[in-house]
DNA sequence: AACGATACGGAGATACTCTCCGTTTATCAA
DNA sequence: TTGATAAACGGAGAGTATCTCCGTATCGTT
């Protein structure tokens, strides 16, 4: 039995859009703001929208939080294409990660945002495609012989992220210096 | 002109002593169970004691916290004697650093718990002293010729606080791995 | 026991999250 | 253009947390 296909979604009406774009985008300000605990009162009063339409649009904070970083993963995911051609394949991989690490926290209570997810969601979300480009790099690092094969993805995504937290705890934190520990952990040994 | 030394502090009452107390044991538990963010009305009636004292005796969150983790920390560091004269101080300094994360992860949102102090707080408040004792055993690993005298204790706390954060993140988390990885970056190449 | 100082409990102010219902707006067909 | 319908709206108010403050209780000293 075929199960038959699902009508097709029908469209968000405009004024709709408008209000989920402005959401967004104010959202987008009270994050950097004020970090991802920022007042979602807050944030509706300054897209100009009634609680209710920030609810409808984000039944919970996270869906906020993760509209907010598919829109900032997608434009940093840019900056990964010239990487993914570097003569110095390692050399590749730790601006990249510096590159994420100096992108995310400005959002202060996003670190998680650089947590892989899980495997069940593959996609092309922005999230998923970070994930595999991120591996991409690393495979192509290992391939060149300058970093360690038995090292996977996943543990250095959560190495990063940790580095990302830590630059978001209000104390002086030196993050190139931190993944250049990462790194050299990362290399293959003479 | 000599400041004169200030009068000495009047002891708590009996009765504070024990509300102090009995705060300070319901915030463990309640940390414990729901994080840092645990309702602080919560804990004050888990103590059985009214929110006004709860907040006489501690009127941030924070200083809550403070009790806690300096109850904590003076437990831990009881685990770092023998490490300090262990016959391979590289893995005492491991086994150390291991041993930080699996009692931090404990407390989901405590994880700047290992941040190390301001210079200006020394002392001997447990914080300072589990500071200065990974310093004691980072050196001793230093001196021994195994990890790089370019290393910092600061630097490695901010990583290993990262690696508890991320264990508190909600993913699965293979710590003992990413401390691995930490200390493989900060041993001396051949 | 009396007195003065310390410490108390909890009602209520404040600020946030979140729901829900009467009203408004957009869209489509005639 | 008009009218009908469904989508989407705003914001009052319920619920829950943090935090303050004042009348009352308790402790410690004489």
């Amino acid at each position: 039995m075929t199960v038959p296909p699902s009508p097709p979604a029908r469209p968000m009406r405009a004024d709709a859009r408008r209000n989920y774009e402005r959401l967004v985008s104010a959202a987008t300000e009270a994050f950097l703001e004020n970090g991802a605990d920022a007042s979602l009162d807050d944030i509706a009063k300054r897209a100009g929208v009634g609680p209710g339409t920030l609810y409808r649009h984000f039944p919970a904070r996270q869906n906020l939080i993760d509209a907010v970083l598919d829109r900032w993963m997608a434009s940093v995911l840019t900056e990964a294409e010239p990487l993914l051609e570097a003569a110095d394949p390692a050399e590749a991989l730790a601006v990249w990660l510096r590159r994420l690490v100096s992108h995310v926290y400005r959002f202060r209570g996003l670190s998680s945002a650089l947590i892989p997810p899980e495997d069940k969601m593959k996609g092309d979300s922005p999230g998923w495609v970070l994930h595999s480009t991120s591996e991409q790099l690393l495979a192509r690092a290992q391939q060149s012989g300058q970093i360690r094969s038995d090292v996977v993805i996943k543990e250095v995504m959560m190495l990063v992220s940790g580095v990302t937290w830590a630059c978001t705890s209000g104390k002086e934190v030196d993050a190139d210096r931190l993944i250049d520990l990462i790194m050299n952990g990362l290399r293959v040994r003479d």
